[in-house]
DNA sequence: GACAATCCCTACTAAATCAATAGGGATAGT
DNA sequence: ACTATCCCTATTGATTTAGTAGGGATTGTC
């Protein structure tokens, strides 16, 4: 599976999604609000800039912000980024390799379909469909 | 990426495949024709075994052969086997919880439409293409 | 019945990776 | 000057991976 640092960057990244707009996040703010360890997510917030996802703000009133538009980064990119390629192929070609090549197409396709705007909708209709309603 | 133990197993298998029909094989002979070591492997087709995927006969001339038909034994099923579910549903939902099982879902699809007859087929095709032609 | 070749089982270990934590340094707004 | 923020390196504990070690049980052959 995937994982947490790699879920956490996801994470961070969504919330900055939907902070966009409206000045920098700090890190504590996006630790709490996503339940990370913040001196880890340090790290990963410092890993994404090195990538050109994010950018930071340093000193008082600061903090970090996406680098682009929500919809230009996509859940591929990010994953990509914090974990490197599912599949590296090598020199030698045996019968596998073939297939390992086939999954990873298709789960590069899965996860590159899905940008951080699209992200939001999703998380905005999951939040509709799951109030509970409480009416007579 | 897939673990070592699990291309071992796959390894081991489709040598197992290749051998139906002959008697079984031991695991010393299985462990020189794909390169794996010895007391690793052992403790892999005893797994697969407890899985109903091999059988052993004790003793001298003994060995292992597979439990079933080469056609009848997929890739997922060793992988599964080996590497347990790739993601399980949590009781709580989030946006990426949707993705992670459409992303199972067809890697799921990719390894198992494959089964061990059809990697036989094309390990010989694979081995066809790559012979060097050496005639004038 | 002795012997040798095989599988069977438990335990152990070394190295790598994962998931953080610690301690300070640099920068900028007030 | 003070304080809130990001920046950087190093360290640590837990877990997983990839094996290794030592012996026990079974069965064919002489």
């Amino acid at each position: 599976m995937i994982s947490k640092k790699c879920l956490y960057a996801l994470k961070a990244v969504l919330a900055l999604a939907r902070h966009q707009g409206a000045g920098p996040m700090t890190i504590q703010q996006i630790a709490d609000a996503q339940e990370i360890p913040a001196r880890f997510l340090e790290a990963i917030l410092r890993d994404l800039k090195q990538n050109g996802f994010t950018e930071s703000i340093r000193g008082k009133e600061g903090g970090y912000i996406l680098a682009r538009p929500a919809r230009e980064i996509r859940m591929g990119d990010i994953i990509t980024c914090l974990e490197g390629p599912w599949y590296t192929p090598g020199p030698d070609t045996d019968v596998f390799s073939t297939i390992w090549e086939e999954a990873d197409r298709v789960l590069t396709g899965v996860v590159n379909q899905i940008d951080f705007q699209s992200l939001l909708k999703r998380e905005d209709e999951l939040r509709f469909s799951h109030t509970p309603d409480y009416s007579i």
